[in-house]
DNA sequence: ACGTGGGGTTGACAGTGTCAAGCCCCAGGG
DNA sequence: CCCTGGGGCTTGACACTGTCAACCCCACGT
């Protein structure tokens, strides 16, 4: 009722799609919960995939913000491992955003430029970390490559816990969370 | 036109999601494409979700058979590497089934118990090549971690490329293949 | 010879995304 | 003061979707 019906009808998509799975995201749907007619979200939306694209954009930031969080506190030597930390919490924190982030299809950066550029902000960091750790003498090939494994291992890690075989195996408790540790553990001090 | 009419709406819908997505996927368009009316394909499967969990089911088992030969060739050492090349290999060749495997909220377990049986193929070839690299006498800890590790490198490479920032920015070319080599040799060589 | 049932058809219904008009209300300029 | 314009919302319509129901045909076992 009082709130901006443009965040109004962003938060109910993301409550909708939390309810039903993104399938079952519907703009009469969203319309309804937020008590207006269903034409009422083309007025701050073209369609629906922009109502889409506007959660990947919030689902960047978010992570961005919590990324670039990590990236400030505690020992050089650490940074690495609370960034990827903080990437592995997010994901699993907010699972209807993560998923949502990777699902090109849906947010075409040509058409949402505002979803692509939050997206930016997140590789950035990991981008600083990469250059840091590789040194300013190293190779591009070796830099890029650097940085696909660590995103890598995060990004996957995350995944296979929120839509894999390890999301059966382990809960949502804090097995999984000890989990997590241990993996990271293992790739940052082998 | 002869074959099994399942098998043809099988295709059809691999072909469609290739096409316009996996949103665009309509039973109707892909009764229209194997030519038949809009309910034949309910005579063999239930709903749209039931397509789908097959197609899940098909990619799993084409993956497992390529993980499964690469488990069989070469010297042990290499193994990891050569399984890990299929799976990255198999996502970037087939997105279309890759992309349909790992969304669970598609092929729930419960209802289609095939799809997560040919998912286990997959995973048991990763926990044996795992079991030998950890030797027998590791704890179920650190055999864990190790097995998670190892696939979310491989996992995350692969979605990271697949729909990621690094499928813009590697194309789908030969750097794309030297790329997946210099962080797998990253990885395994410490 | 005849049911029976698998594989196919057409028809209908509710629900969807989105285009097209129309309504209300208030800020601004004449 | 009126009036005009437009932002924000509404109702209505259309083509399309997934799925239920009923029907039709023909090969088959008994």
């Amino acid at each position: 009722m009082t709130a901006d019906l443009k965040q109004r009808v962003l938060d109910a998509s993301v409550q909708l799609i939390d309810d039903v799975g993104l399938a079952g995201l519907s703009m009469r749907e969203v319309a309804r919960r937020a008590g207006v007619s269903h034409q009422a979200p083309y007025h701050h939306f073209a369609d629906k995939a922009a109502i889409v694209a506007a959660l990947v954009e919030r689902g960047f930031t978010l992570l961005a913000d919590r990324m670039e969080a990590a990236e400030r506190t505690g020992p050089p030597a650490q940074r690495l491992r609370r960034v990827g930390r903080a990437y592995v919490d997010f994901a699993l924190e907010q699972p209807v955003y993560f998923r949502l982030m990777f699902r090109p299809e849906l947010s075409d950066p040509a058409r949402f430029p505002a979803a692509d550029a939050a997206g930016g902000r997140a590789f950035a960091v990991l981008e600083r970390l990469v250059g840091d750790l590789a040194g300013p003498r190293a190779s591009r090939s070796r830099k890029d490559a650097l940085l696909s494994m660590h995103w890598s291992l995060v990004h996957g890690l995350a995944t296979l816990l929120l839509d894999g075989p390890l999301a059966a195996e382990l809960g949502a408790g804090v097995a999984r969370g000890r989990h997590v540790d241990d993996v990271l553990t293992l790739f940052l001090e082998r």
